[in-house]
DNA sequence: CGCTTGACCCTGG
DNA sequence: TCCAGGGCCAAGC
């Protein structure tokens, strides 16, 4: 009725996936989409955390792309973090069979 | 109102 | 891992 959606895509449950990631690990956005119920929307996570605030609580850091590349406004504070925590970042690049997520498989 | 752009991803080759 | 193709979705112009 009247087009009243209740949890039309929320915000917070993809904050809530950003917020579990372990330090010393990194996550793709598809992944963090799919963990917050939404496969298949990376995109949005990605449009989601370029309108964070600069001052968000937030580790946007441990947020990179499928192929391990900070693709991030602020690319260097990133990998100044990420380094901080232990992450390798090799010419740019983060392994992500080594720091992907939780280091799965 | 349609095309472009963007912190993207999966499948095949 | 790289490239091409297709999908996804919202904001700008």
């Amino acid at each position: 009725m009247l087009g009243l959606r209740m949890a039309d895509k929320d915000p917070t449950a993809v904050n809530l996936v950003i917020a579990q990631i372990t330090p010393g690990y990194v996550a793709s956005y598809g992944q963090i989409a799919a963990s917050a119920g939404y496969p298949g929307r990376a995109r949005w996570v990605g449009k989601l955390l370029a309108q964070l605030p600069a001052d968000s609580s937030l580790p946007w850091h441990r947020v990179v792309n499928s192929v391990g590349v900070i693709r991030a406004p602020r690319a260097d504070i990133a990998r100044q973090r990420l380094l901080d925590e232990g992450v390798v970042v090799k010419d740019g690049r983060i392994d992500m069979k080594r720091f992907g997520w939780m280091r799965d498989a």
